[in-house]
DNA sequence: CGATATCTTGAGGAATCTCAATACTAGTGG
DNA sequence: CCACTAGTATTGAGATTCCTCAAGATATCG
């Protein structure tokens, strides 16, 4: 699959009007699928929104009347059981869209991880753009099929592969959404706590801390300055993840 | 053979140009979403096959030409990990769609777990028809997001549960399924045997066994002919699936 | 610079896995 | 109709990974 280009466009819009025109992550996200003046549709609805890190965007239960896209930040989406335990079921990073897996209710809750940029749409007028654009049905089907496809791998990880395998796991999926991002892959910010890694992979605290410790140890990767990791040996951390 | 030719019922339309029409399990699938006059388009491309038990349907990284829609009988989905750990991502019934996580390449196995009945479609000419069709695009993403919460269910199910919840939830799950198809949602037929419920919830054959036993001796379910579970306290096994 | 949260490390315990033996079941052929 | 076989399921005992509980180290933030 193939990078989308980040190229930041000098795309010349009405930005007052049509501000979704200048957008700068538009390629990554769903509004990739429309033409500039059908873009104006979208900007008509749209409303940002800046969040702050650890802030609840909305919870499980919720009547599910919005939908977002994420343009700068770290979001994560969990569920909970009844006494607290939690599974993280993904992070969302810039040009992810909040909203694939849609019913009457929100089925987990959203919670931001880093400061966040949001695009905040009503979900109503969203399905009626969705009935006006089929390309924009389409774009969202392809994103949540891309989305289903991780689900699966994810899957795979949660009940099949030990502490080691999912933590390099982990490493590579960050370093490889990155890439696709246009981003650079290596060294691998990690903006979530150890907890909630833990939370995504199934595991504790502890054992998520100790596994990156036996990897660093093991010269597989460093931990640098400001949570990020350096994936000294992508190589050997590739076999790591697949059991080798 | 030479086809017989038979007078079109006004209730059916033209069978024999049209078998589509005639579906008993149209509602429940993805050519619910087409009238009468639009099935026609999806007859023209669909070819009927009846399957045994323990066939392979497709296998992970062959190339993804085709498309199918579960009639009758039950299939798994998996996906290996090179040293031949197994996780079943998911068991596909009566009406049920394989292509909804589609690109290049297949990512998972689909193997027939009972005697299946499929309609095949050639991927290319399916996506033709998504084109011309945007309801059934729409439907497609509408199928894609119930799987994409069933597979956040699962995750949570897969990181966070204990092996009596999971095989409690596992038991409601394909009880409420059964219930969505309009059947008889107990007792719940589990045609699939202990090493795929285990590969399914990520926990050994014999770890499934001991927990049907423990189930079974506190009375929350038994055990009946012809692989047939009956969900005697169903109040209670919501009770467990959730940790209660 | 102190307070607080997060992260790391250690020791012991528990759930589940592994290995092994036995029981059951369905299909086959006499 | 029964015995035989091969696969599947159950049960048992011991091993192992990961979890729990606890303490100390480090980082973060006002």
């Amino acid at each position: 699959m193939a990078p989308i280009s980040i190229a930041p466009s000098a795309r010349n819009g009405d930005v007052e009007n049509n501000p979704c025109s200048a957008c700068p992550v538009r390629d990554l996200t769903v509004c990739g699928a429309l033409e500039e003046t059908e873009l104006s549709k979208m900007s008509e609805i749209v409303r940002t929104r800046r969040v702050g890190a650890h802030r609840t965007i909305f919870s499980e239960g919720e009547d599910a009347d919005s939908v977002f896209n994420v343009t700068s930040g770290t979001v994560k989406l969990y569920k909970l059981l009844p006494d607290g335990r939690r599974q993280i079921t993904g992070f969302l990073f810039t040009g992810d869209y909040i909203g694939l897996s849609m019913h009457e209710r929100y089925a987990y809750t959203a919670e931001t991880v880093t400061p966040t940029s949001l695009c905040h749409f009503p979900r109503r007028q969203m399905d009626a753009l969705l009935k006006e654009f089929p390309k924009l049905q389409q774009r969202l089907f392809s994103m949540a099929s891309n989305e289903l496809e991780a689900a699966q791998d994810q899957m795979l990880l949660l009940g099949r592969k030990t502490a080691k395998e999912k933590v390099a796991s982990f490493l590579l999926g960050l370093s490889w959404r990155l890439s696709r991002r246009g981003q650079k892959e290596n060294p691998v910010p990690v903006p979530m706590s150890r907890s909630d890694i833990a939370d995504y992979l199934g595991l504790t605290t502890e054992t998520v801390s100790r596994t990156f410790t036996a990897l660093k140890s093991q010269g597989v990767i460093r931990l640098l300055e400001g949570n990020k990791v350096d994936l000294v040996d992508c190589r050997r951390l590739e076999d790591v993840a697949e059991g080798g």
